[in-house]
DNA sequence: CTTGTTATGTACCGATCGGTACAAACATCT
DNA sequence: AGATGTTTGTACCGATCGGTACATAACAAG
């Protein structure tokens, strides 16, 4: 359900309305309740699985289990940049969070910037750093994804978001394995 | 009117109903569209003018006026600091950038951000940074605020916020004033 | 074709939305 | 006191909200 997903990135939780939905997905309200029998909240509880399914495959797994902690830094801002666009697409999750469903999907929201902030520090302490420092660029980095795509959406200008994730990337040592710098002597 | 604004962060634009906005100012109907004739986007709009006179006075101006430019960048963070409730209070126009409102009060929402990012930008240039790295550094603490007050919602953990504040201080040189540390030889 | 299951459109429900009308209450001033 | 102007409460409006009921349409299996 791709069409479902945008209509609440683009509209929130509250703002999504069934008739919104119905005329995105094309569905009417007896295909929408038949397929999700709780409503708008199972619609909306779907929709945050299959994005945690998407981080959890494209991103967190990745920095959890790959050898290579730094190509898997670096990987990891590739997979931001193409998920979010380049700073034309929202973070649903981040919307979420601040607007109209944070208490619904409390357990969910956290636990995306949960898993996705001690992953990504994990990561850069098996690339060296010490535990607090990592978890500082960790929480730096993330906050600094989502900052970014507010301001972007604020002053409708995409290279906010694309300078942002450069200078995080390079904050966060993912540019190293791209430039090849470390590795030269 | 004090609680007008509190409704709105807490609610967003379209969460903010006219019962919750009457239950919390204790204001009734007739009250409400005697002040504000143009009914809720009246109310919100002057919401954001309040804000936008807060942040003017207190941190706008200062970074344009203040003949020492660091002591102004310290006093910004300061007064973020303070506004946000260290991470326990939300920022309204950042709400409204991405949930419900930012079609209709688009101006307010852009000339907000791309006046702190400029006043901010230019007082660095003062300081003596370059104008690309200034904008750099202004773009990286307005959008790592609004990103770190989204990850402490999430995470609910003000801590959060505090720990990006002084990251972001440092970097943009606003805690060399407070530490007297250029002052030195 | 018949049968059983899955999918869909439509009509409806009570609740609430933002907004309007207006008369009673209140204050203010001569 | 009386007259004037400002604040309030309340009843109401049409529209839309999320959700339910149910009859029908589409379809696969036999």
């Amino acid at each position: 359900m791709p069409d479902l997903i945008e209509v609440f990135r683009e509209h929130g939780y509250e703002g999504a309305s069934l008739s919104l939905i119905g005329a995105r997905t094309g569905l009417g309200k007896g295909s929408l309740y038949h397929f999700f029998p709780g409503g708008k909240e199972e619609m909306a509880a779907s929709v945050l699985a299959e994005i945690d399914a998407w981080f959890e495959h494209r991103v967190f797994a990745p920095l959890r289990g790959d050898p290579d902690p730094e190509a898997a830094i670096a990987a990891m801002f590739q997979a931001t940049d193409l998920y979010f666009r380049s700073g034309a697409r929202m973070c649903l999750i981040g919307i979420f969070a601040l607007c109209d469903a944070r208490d619904r999907f409390a357990g969910a929201i956290h636990g995306y910037f949960a898993t996705w902030t001690q992953t990504l520090a994990e990561a850069m302490v098996r690339s060296g750093r010490n535990p607090g420092e990592a978890r500082d660029i960790a929480e730096d980095i993330v906050g600094g994804i989502q900052g970014a795509l507010v301001l972007a959406r604020a002053v409708n200008d995409p290279g906010v978001f694309a300078r942002a994730l450069r200078r995080l990337a390079v904050r966060g040592g993912g540019l190293s394995s791209v430039r090849h710098r470390d590795t030269q002597p």
